[in-house]
DNA sequence: TGACTTTAGTCACAGAAAGTGACTAATTCG
DNA sequence: CGAATTAGTCACTTTCTGTGACTAAAGTCA
């Protein structure tokens, strides 16, 4: 049987998640001439396309470069509205360090917990996205995905209080990050204005000999 | 625009999980026709359908029953191999008590460790599947949902011996489950012939005050 | 019957890890 | 210079883990 015109009936949208100052973001854009003003990047897939190489793309196109870390979030149907006519979406989430993020024109960063109006079906894919970032904290290497490839180890902890919603121990959380041997000390010093200068740090995974027990951090309790 | 024969480009595949004796085991039918001889549960979507009420039908046509418990894993695509002619796919896992479960005929029960060749689209299905399972198994009252609904402490012992691959300690994993909240005793016994009757009990989740910290078993290193 | 086996369930202690406050170090500001 | 500020570490207490040994309640069989 000779397909014509096979209409792909599903569309791919990413979540893009920056931390600006102190709250996650998000991009976003117009939306031409929905209810809804904003949207997730999204496109309708094509016939034959790998869902990470689509994912990429959209991706691309909303930032000029194409992130490190991309993960699907799931498909999302239901009968929810969608700026497009697909019957479900797939969804991907993408971290993007904010200082190098450099959005195209007609993308904008908004604070997650004040986004403007979405279709119903982007909502979802955005409170199970932020979801997913929150459960795999301790396994995947969000925090170090949304920083620059050299920071502070009190970067770092705030990176991480951020995304956990929680204040940490200086101490403990240096003792963790040390269990964990995930980063390692460059040879430069950053002098930050007012007090001692900090050491700079890359992300650098080792090896550990028995199963990695990802990273717990003891929290504060204020 | 009229719909005329509007062809949903996607299937619904079903992961249904259960504990065959000492192992996990997959239910597979006999797919018609194709180069593969087996098969997840599935069928194409229709227009306007949840997902989850998709996946539901699917597992109730193979079980006879709908899974008290059951969770996306995530759409499949990228070119591969798949019983229908759909694009991408969705899968589903879901858990089932062995002891209930009595599948429709032509569906059997596969072991996991020795599963009969499947589409590729499937088999990464399957895999993503029992990775999920494997991941949630702190979080999620998996465990439980294979077993019937009393058991005693020995039986979900071996249950999560089983899901994790590792032997646990006995005294230790008491201590991790009652700190946990997660069963309590019922009021009936059962003596499983030879030695001392062992006490049953029942899921019943408690609140927690604080955050609830998940179930942290202790390994032992034999 | 009574010693022996088998499975259930608990205890107690050593060692490891988490929670926390106070300390030292290296800067800038005035 | 001293006060303020941020980085980084120490040391102590509390809690949690890892583990072997113990008690309890059945069945088995001479």
């Amino acid at each position: 049987m000779r397909e014509r015109s096979k209409t792909t009936s599903y569309s791919i949208d990413t979540v893009l998640v920056t931390a600006m100052g102190n709250e996650l973001a998000i991009l976003l854009t117009r939306s031409s001439g929905e209810r809804e003003r904003w949207a997730l990047p999204w496109r309708l897939a094509q016939a034959g396309e790998a869902l990470e190489a689509a994912a990429n793309r959209v991706a691309r196109d909303a930032l000029g470069e194409a992130p490190i870390w991309m993960e699907q979030v799931g498909a999302f149907g239901d009968g929810k509205r969608h700026p497009s006519e697909a019957e479900i979406s797939v969804a991907f989430v993408a971290l993007v360090p904010h200082e190098t993020a450099s959005p195209r024109s007609g993308f904008t960063w908004f604070p997650v917990k004040d986004l403007p109006p979405l279709s119903p079906r982007q909502r979802a894919m955005v409170d199970a996205a932020t979801r997913a970032v929150q459960s795999r904290l301790d396994q995947a290497p969000i925090a170090f995905r949304l920083l620059p490839s050299t920071f502070t180890l009190s970067e770092l902890q705030q990176m991480y209080e951020l995304l956990l919603g929680k204040r940490l121990h200086k101490a403990s959380f240096r003792r963790a990050l040390q269990g964990a041997w995930l980063v390692e000390p460059t040879h430069e010093q950053r002098s930050e204005g007012r007090g001692r200068p900090a050491q700079l740090f890359r992300y650098s995974p080792k090896k550990r000999r028995r199963q990695q027990r990802g990273v717990r951090f003891d929290f504060l309790y204020p």
